[in-house]
RNA sequence: GUGCCCGUGGUCUAGUGGUAUGACGUCCGCUUGACGUGCGGAAGGUCGAGAGUUCAAUCCUCUCCGGGCACACCA
């Protein structure tokens, strides 16, 4: 090791973390050992999505992910930790078509590069996590797109196609036609919107001018138009219900029925029910036994079925309300505030879904929400208010899961079916994983209706089919018996994530694995909030407040950002905090000035203008740079005092040494037990002040001296103690921030602990048997110290400049314990001369001080001389 | 609309039935034999507003305001 390595006043991570990534796996230090099979932990990550980067959310996500496995090793399990990817989605195919311009119509090829693209994205993924610090077991990764992950996946709907809770239907489904695909109710949301309110008028049929006016928001929906409704207890309209209304644009007519779901109180009280225009027009449909005409075709235009065939959704809306108008049936237009229902699952997209009724896969989930509720409350929550999340989505659940979607990069759903009679074929167990769309039906003729019309589904599933078994797939299920049991069945099995996904993937891998395992997976779930904006919105690009690591990592390292994560608060949202500069005066710039000159200014002069400051980076970097230079300290000091062990004789401890061990082991308790809750924050908010003032400028000031003593026993023994408590510390912060405790654990212990890494230690125990005595004696001479330090600074005297003289008036039970602090007092406070005087002799001093204290606590009085 | 969470010095954050923690920033002093990305110190808060319970409330209750999230929904 050169000198250049060793003494840098700064931390210098660029280097030192490439060096022990590399390290780290060449000597295996991550590796799980499936033959200790006791006590294993296994940790159930998130998949990230393969969209080639990770952000911030992924930082604070996954540091706190690597915090509980590292700590849960430290406390004695065999952590079980891997790390997958989920792969199928509609940006993969979407990628795949803007960059390498391929159709989806050359199915093989198209097929080949989503691969391609989706393991180049992989591969910068994963250098990601490595660069974090993250101590996954790589060796156990899995790709949802890996035809082993898919085995799993194809085999479970085989099972529950066989329990007969998978089914394929007919049936109006959330559907978006921007993305050409049916959707789940859990990956719609609602969004506020301004709108119109028509008001349209219905001829009434065999009344001469005389109409039904209703209110609609969707008048492009006229021509589906199947039936008008009115309140049963609607007064105004009684003479109404056996009437007839002509459905304008059409040649059709029909009859105004009664139901009492009808809101009398809006708009008109009359309300018309299309195919399908929301989920009460599903309900209406069905019970009244309407018609179904379906006026949309799957990409968001118009279809045969109506005269606007070719023009898109709105452009039609336009053209009817203008035809409308021509008619003459356009009572009233009102600007009205709405809910429209978009595709929110995927954030790129957020366009207006539709309900199609189209084929679909589904899986009976009403009938066992009891079950997940179960489950759900059988988990230890962290924190516990994110449980009610579940359980209110589960009571609230009245739709099944569509588990098909319209797409070709995904996990086919391996079935055949008649096209006349709509029987579903299996596959056979052993043909698994397949493609039903390039393979062959086990059967040529359907076993129902003798029908040789069999078609391979040509939909895959839901992304969260894939995802909703990775606790199945990481345990080895249906592939290695032994480890299934070890890793699942037996095992606790810890669950990480944030609560955005709770009603999705929380919600079915509950489900799932029960059903397939009978075991309910999870033991303990920690939940994480979404990371926000310096504004405290969440980070998204329509609000211009994305911070990508890639941004600060290089500035400031994996140290750095795992201390960030690690103050956020357990289930909270966490913001991000910067502040934009003027880099040349260093002035903070308000946002809207920012917002202005971003879109005033080309971009390059805009960053050569403006930047962020980093905040709470700052704070995490200058605490490593503390922790350097306390281990600079220590390397000068043990280069020049010869030890052979840092192990320590607690018979041998000053009243210094004592004090601080004992102060160290009430915070290592306290640490310990929010740890043990997943409160990061906490624990880590307590380590920092405590390794800082308490260790750092009180214990090594306070013990300084002894460095440069005369005398080898007092130096072996100061250097020996502090060394021990510094390991102690270290192995805390191996957990936060694992590349520095790494990088000094070979600097300064590698000659007196024989491990290969700090990151295989054991957490650190408390120091036994310290003298009440010795603390309480230690305590005043911190404490005594700690005040002459500030008088010597009020005075404005430099704190190397020597005090004459210094005397201390105590009660008589003190004054023994002073004595035994006068070396420490004197040399650390560099006084010529230190008195310890009997307080009944106060009045025989003469000399009058420059300086006159009262330290309370310990009713001592302070006499300063310069 | 219903439910849950949140609102603490300039910014973020901890916490408690007896007016408050830490970080960053600001100001003052000190270039100490690890560290000026340091050390010592200071300023700065009616703990969102109002009412109630209490000897006492930032903490408990209610109402309101503001923010977030979830769920429901009138076309």
């Amino acid at each position: 090791m050169t000198q250049e390595i060793i003494y840098p006043k700064r931390f210098r991570f660029h280097e030192i973390q490439k060096k022990w990534i590399d390290y780290w796996q060449k000597e295996k230090i991550n590796s799980f050992d499936l033959k200790d099979g006791k006590n294993i932990f296994t940790i159930d990550t998130p998949p990230p999505f393969v969209s080639g980067t990770l952000h911030l959310g992924h930082v604070l996500n996954h540091s706190w992910i690597d915090f509980v496995a590292r700590y849960n090793k430290m406390k004695g399990k065999n952590v079980y930790f891997p790390q997958g990817f989920d792969c199928h989605g509609l940006p993969v195919e979407l990628a795949v078509e803007k960059n390498y311009g391929i159709s989806k119509n050359d199915r093989e090829n198209f097929l080949a590069k989503c691969f391609e693209w989706v393991n180049n994205n992989i591969n910068n993924m994963t250098q990601q996590f490595n660069e974090m610090g993250y101590s996954t077991d790589w060796n156990y990764t899995y790709r949802t797109m890996d035809d082993n992950y898919k085995y799993k996946v194809q085999w479970s709907l085989l099972f529950f196609y066989n329990k007969g809770w998978l089914y394929r239907e007919k049936f109006p489904t959330h559907f978006c036609v921007n993305c050409e695909t049916s959707v789940a109710k859990a990956e719609v949301g609602y969004q506020d919107e301004m709108g119109k309110l028509w008001f349209l008028k219905l001829p009434i049929v065999g009344g001469d001018d005389d109409y039904v006016t209703i209110a609609t928001t969707r008048p492009e929906y006229i021509e589906a138009c199947v039936g008008v409704f009115i309140h049963p207890n609607d007064d105004r309209y009684y003479h109404l219900s056996a009437a007839e209304v002509q459905i304008p644009l059409t040649d059709r007519k029909v009859k105004v029925e009664i139901d009492k779901n009808v809101d009398m109180n809006f708009g008109t009280g009359i309300v018309y029910c299309c195919t399908y225009g929301d989920e009460m027009d599903i309900k209406w449909k069905l019970e009244h036994g309407l018609d179904e005409i379906q006026i949309f075709t799957e990409d968001g235009h118009m279809n045969e079925n109506s005269r606007y065939k070719g023009m898109t959704i709105l452009e039609a809306q336009k053209r009817i309300v203008e035809d409308l108008d021509e008619l003459g049936l356009i009572a009233d237009i009102k600007d009205y505030e709405h809910r429209i229902i978009i595709h929110t699952e995927r954030s790129s997209c957020r366009k207006p879904v539709e309900f199609l009724p189209v084929y679909q896969w589904f899986i009976n989930v009403k009938d066992f929400t009891q079950e997940i509720i179960e489950s759900g409350e059988a988990i230890k929550w962290y924190p516990e208010k994110h449980k009610q999340r579940l359980l209110d989505w589960c009571e609230g659940l009245d739709w099944n899961w569509v588990i098909s979607r319209q797409r070709i990069f995904g996990t086919p759903i391996p079935f055949w079916y008649c096209k006349d009679c709509g029987e579903i074929i299996p596959p056979k167990e052993k043909d698994l994983p397949l493609d039903p769309v390039t393979m062959q039906s086990p059967l040529k003729k359907c076993p129902k209706c003798n029908s040789f019309n069999i078609e391979g589904e040509k939909d895959v599933c839901d992304c969260w089919i894939d995802s909703s078994i990775t606790p199945l797939a990481i345990s080895k299920w249906l592939e290695n018996e032994d480890f299934f049991e070890k890793t699942y069945t037996n095992a606790s099995i810890h669950r990480p994530q944030g609560y955005e996904i709770i009603r999705t993937w929380l919600f079915y891998t509950l489900f799932r694995c029960k059903k397939l395992t009978g075991k309910a997976p999870f033991s303990e779930i920690m939940i994480n909030g979404m990371v926000a904006g310096p504004d405290s919105r969440k980070m998204s690009k329509s609000f211009g407040n994305i911070v990508s690591p890639d941004e600060v990592m290089p500035e400031f390292g994996a140290d750095a950002i795992r201390q960030w994560a690690a103050m956020g608060s357990l289930g909270d949202d966490y913001p991000f905090e910067y502040t934009w500069i003027n880099l040349q005066s260093k002035q903070p710039v308000k946002e809207d000035v920012i917002k202005k000159k971003r879109q005033r200014l080309p971009e390059n002069k805009f960053n050569n203008k403006y930047g962020r400051r980093f905040e709470q980076l700052t704070g995490a970097s200058r605490f490593l740079t503390k922790i350097w230079n306390a281990y600079r300290f220590l390397r000068i000091n043990l280069d020049k005092i010869k030890i052979e062990s840092i192990d320590i004789d607690n018979r041998k401890l000053s009243p210094i040494d004592t004090f601080i061990f004992s102060e160290y082991n009430q915070i290592l308790r306290t640490i310990s037990n929010h740890f043990d809750e997943y409160n990061w924050h906490e624990g880590f908010a307590l380590l920092r002040p405590f390794f800082w003032n308490d260790i750092c400028d009180n214990y090594i000031e306070a013990i300084k001296y002894k460095f440069y003593s005369e005398d080898k026993q007092t130096q072996e023994n100061a250097l020996k103690n502090a060394l021990n408590l510094f390991y102690q510390i270290l192995k805390l912060f191996a957990i936060i921030m694992p590349f520095i405790a790494e990088e000094i654990n070979f600097l300064l212990f590698n000659k007196f602990k024989k491990i290969p890494s700090i990151h295989l230690e054991k957490w650190p125990l408390t120091y036994e048997n310290l003298s009440e005595d010795l603390i309480e004696q230690g305590r005043i001479g911190i404490e005594l110290i700690k005040r002459l330090r500030t008088i010597k600074s009020s005075l404005k005297l430099p704190l190397n400049e020597e005090i004459s003289r210094i005397a201390l008036i105590a009660e008589k039970n003190i004054l023994e314990k002073l004595e035994g602090l006068k070396e420490d007092i004197e040399n650390t406070i560099r006084i010529k001369k230190l008195d310890v005087i009997d307080k009944v002799e106060e009045k025989n001093i003469k000399d009058r001080p420059d300086f006159k204290d009262i330290f309370k606590a310990f009713d001592i009085k302070i006499y300063f001389y310069r």
